[in-house]
DNA sequence: CAGGATCCGTGACGATACTG
DNA sequence: CAGTATCGTCACGGATCCTG
């Protein structure tokens, strides 16, 4: 019974852990979050103007996080019939849900901030 | 008055990039989530507990990855005084804080899996 | 304008051996 | 047991140039 209860615990725990993994590697990287952060605040961007936002970011570079963001369906990309092509990113439901949990992290990072500086 | 407004968004924009960077920089890398996963869970464990717990993970960087997380003040390191020298290493209240956004990524990322492998 | 191709430096992570 | 030392690898991010 202990036993049984144990081997559910590390169960849980394994999964946990994947989700964890998960969930980081969407974040995970230089720029990913300040697109999503700019796009928060923005709802959709051009892909010169996420460059802006991103000072100082490589084009190569914001398209291999973009396509990243895509595949993962935070973001839509949609190209716009002008006459020098342009595309347009946007935030997606599913990014939305992540937004609170993101808040929660700029939270506590303010907080560490403080805290260790203080110390 | 808009100017004014502008400004400050783009101030509390930088702010929020900064905290998040903070914050993300304390969770990256391959084991510190797997360190604290553990620690969470058992409260305190020992340098060989938690590389069992972290299955293949060399020593050096166990190493790196507690000192690191000492240093943010997320666990503390104790010495025992016992006959082959043995080290604890235990969860503080600080890194308790972080536990329920932790436990939100876990959840985002189960949610996740869910909707990519059904796409 | 959007972004692919190429080249390159750096740091994170790993394997193994050794010490107090 | 709890690390440190040494060496090696590889992917990430960056700089620059080029194209549809």
């Amino acid at each position: 019974m202990a036993q049984e209860n144990c081997l559910q615990d590390i169960e849980l725990y394994k999964k946990r852990s994947l989700s964890l993994k998960d969930a980081l590697e969407l974040l995970s990287g230089k720029w990913k979050l300040v697109v999503l952060l700019h796009l928060y605040h923005h709802g959709t961007s051009r892909f010169k103007d996420l460059q802006e936002g991103c000072v100082s970011i490589s084009p190569k570079v914001l398209s291999k996080e973009l396509q990243n963001l895509e595949i993962n369906q935070l973001i839509t990309r949609t190209v716009n019939n002008t006459k020098p092509v342009t595309v347009s990113y946007a935030i997606t439901e599913h990014a939305l849900e992540i937004e609170p949990v993101i808040m929660a992290l700029v939270e506590f990072g303010m907080k560490h901030r403080v805290k260790i500086t203080a110390a």
